[in-house]
DNA sequence: AACTGTGAAACCATTCACAGCA
DNA sequence: TGCTGTGAATGGTTTCACAGTT
């Protein structure tokens, strides 16, 4: 498993691989072609291949690859072969939202800390609405993995800058501006707009 | 403009430039450099002046671009000059958030109908919950442009199919499942746990 | 026969470097 | 001088083609 010549979106894939794979098990399968799941994730045979091939032989020539096998090393490669704590900034529409979002969970990531300035003490599932004031008290307490910040674009940087101080080492962010943390704190940006714009851009061409 | 040599990626930054011209312009200013719009969309310069030259010359050498006419110029290539009505399918957490993500409406697209198999009725804004079985007859008279889905795994392909045949030209996916549509209907998905793996998997490798 | 793993080729996107212009 | 527009160079990703294995 090298360092990091490795393509985000093949990351991206695998994820997408992982998802296929525990539906196939889920329908008692045992055994996947390359093809099969390409044609279930909507890429090519060939790039499943080579996505896998970065990281090792998982395959058998001939035959396949054991689905329970391949499942449980793409966890390991991906880190979702343990639980990620998440600690959550926002508690809009979009924010409340995603802290009950199931497939996170269903895929190892949980919530173990809600963040607003209003509303606190209100209770999603087991969690009380925290103020961010808090924050680093609390994951001192509790040690969040990752952030995810959902709220209005004017204070992202500071909701940013306090989850880098109490550790935090990767983050989810909603808000519509790029953020500044240091290099070894992850950053992934996710503007919903952005998604409809582009196909704006594809229906608009056909005018 | 040319038809399709043109990256998803350099739509998707479009996108962002957009943004950001727009919060300069409400900060009063004129003019902007590809270095200014670069620092606050994490591109470089280069990359800016090259999305842009796909589509024309907007900027003056020497001094930059004019921030109104650039934002006039993007809106019409990503067809954001006007407004599209949006119907959303699934009324979960997700997508009741969606029916009322500020960034939507901001940008253009307009909620134009809820469909859901219960809670029908349920009022989000100005808008009822109806029942996805009349998807077909509202659509001839509202006349949706673009549909999102956020419907659970099992349904969301069915729900596709109704929308294609009520003349639906482009769909945002969330639910985790390749979607099987006519070629000539943009699709484009997002599995909101497949960024949270993202970052997983360069948490894990830090360890 | 069916399928993986992988170099090599093809393709695509980004960065460089500089000419052209205000 | 400062900045855009762009061809050329570089770098990266995907596809091809086939050797290797069961």
């Amino acid at each position: 498993m090298k360092k990091s010549k490795i393509p985000e979106v093949t990351i991206m894939r695998l994820s997408s691989y992982s998802r296929v794979l525990n539906e196939a098990l889920d329908r008692g399968e045992k055994i996947i072609s390359s093809k099969g799941i390409a044609t279930l994730t909507g890429v090519s045979p060939d790039q499943v291949r080579k996505d896998l091939a970065y990281f090792g032989e998982f395959g058998v020539r001939g035959i396949g690859y054991n689905i329970e096998g391949l499942k449980s090393n793409i966890s390991k490669i991906i880190g979702t072969n343990r639980n990620w704590k998440v600690a959550i900034a926002g508690l809009g529409h979009l924010g409340g939202s995603l802290v009950s979002y199931p497939g996170f969970l269903r895929r190892g990531f949980i919530m173990a800390g809600i963040f607003d300035v209003k509303n606190i003490g209100d209770k999603y599932g087991e969690l009380y609405v925290e103020h961010i004031d808090n924050f680093e008290k609390i994951a001192k307490e509790v040690g969040f993995d990752l952030g995810i910040i959902v709220v209005p674009r004017e204070f992202a940087q500071s909701v940013a800058d306090i989850m880098v101080k109490s550790g935090i080492k990767a983050i989810l962010n909603f808000a519509p501006v790029m953020l500044d943390v240091p290099e070894n704190v992850e950053i992934k940006n996710i503007d919903l707009s952005m998604f409809l714009e582009m196909l704006s851009y594809y229906m608009a061409l056909k005018m």
